[in-house]
DNA sequence: AAGCTGGTTCAGTACTGACTGAAATCACGA
DNA sequence: TCGTGATTTCAGTCAGTACTGAACCAGCTT
């Protein structure tokens, strides 16, 4: 099958996502790729080998990748019968879940800060501090807990961020 | 000035919260441990040296680092006349800013994907995929169009998170 | 002026972790 | 059982960067 390459469009955007997720998300360059391409790619169903070539990494790469972004779930496998390659595509609440993975960190963040709580009392005036920092996390507990649920979630989640088992 | 070591269980918070920063934001481990520190530092006022003794980190690195903390406005400083010590406290919207740092940056996650759509038109099944990513940020924004001020904001704040200038 | 003291700059070190090429392994067909 | 293509593992390279020690600078004090 001759792979026509990807228009320079798509690739600058490719590049895009991949800076975002490796600057802000700390995920490797090559799996933001991966990730960007396979949210474009037609047909969703990639190779691992179409992958490669699309956005000019190693095979050896898109193995350590692809299993990085299957462990979370952000691409999931399918095979077809009579055939041994494995396709991988972008799987469909992936965004939804960067969000929330996002969204949880900062409540985790919340967390830890109310745990210090402690560590500050008996000075009223470090109390008032920790109060202001709390303040923050409580409203943005409450923002998500009264709002509608998220595209694609079934229960209104009281909670921040709960992650489905795997 | 005779400086009481910090107790550990507080110096295992400001590791705590060092860590969150460090794997979370990116900002480097002894930032965030300064950045911990003042948090439940009493007084709030603390000189470099002082911040240093408690952390266990050089000088050069408290001059970087508190650099760094200042420029994005999470400690500030300050002086008392007759003195020439340079204290700093944590500013007190820092760990809002924390907060509105993460969701500007998932808006601007959410703009990029927008960016995208162009991408996948004629493929009715790519623009499919791409509708449910883009349904998600529409969700947070609007999530966040229709939230309370956050404490200590003026404005009601129609789009995600507007930076004060400095 | 000399000597402190607090602050900054700079060059070097050490470390982490992404990425790759090549070897090894696996799964299936003949 | 052998061969072949796809996949995985592994060791090594490389880049980026946090951190530090040491030298340097600027005011104050005597």
């Amino acid at each position: 099958m001759v792979l026509d390459p990807p228009p320079d469009e798509a690739l600058r955007w490719v590049e895009r996502i991949a800076k975002y997720c490796a600057d802000q998300d700390g995920v490797p360059l090559i799996a933001g790729r991966i990730l960007g391409w396979l949210t474009i790619a037609v047909p969703a169903e990639q190779s691992a080998t179409q992958i490669a070539a699309a956005i000019g990494a190693s095979r050896a790469s898109l193995t350590t990748n692809l299993r990085l972004l299957d462990s979370v779930g952000f691409v999931t496998q399918l095979t077809h019968p009579g055939e041994r390659t494995v396709y991988y595509r972008v799987d469909d609440g992936a965004w939804a879940r960067v969000v929330r993975r996002q969204v949880a960190s900062l409540a985790a963040l919340g967390e830890i800060l109310q745990d210090g709580t402690d560590l500050v009392r008996g000075s009223p005036e470090g109390a008032a501090r920790m109060r202001v920092a709390n303040e923050v996390f409580a409203w943005l507990a409450d923002v998500f807990a009264h709002a509608p649920p998220m595209p694609g979630e079934t229960r209104t989640a009281g909670r921040a961020a709960p992650e489905e088992p795997s």
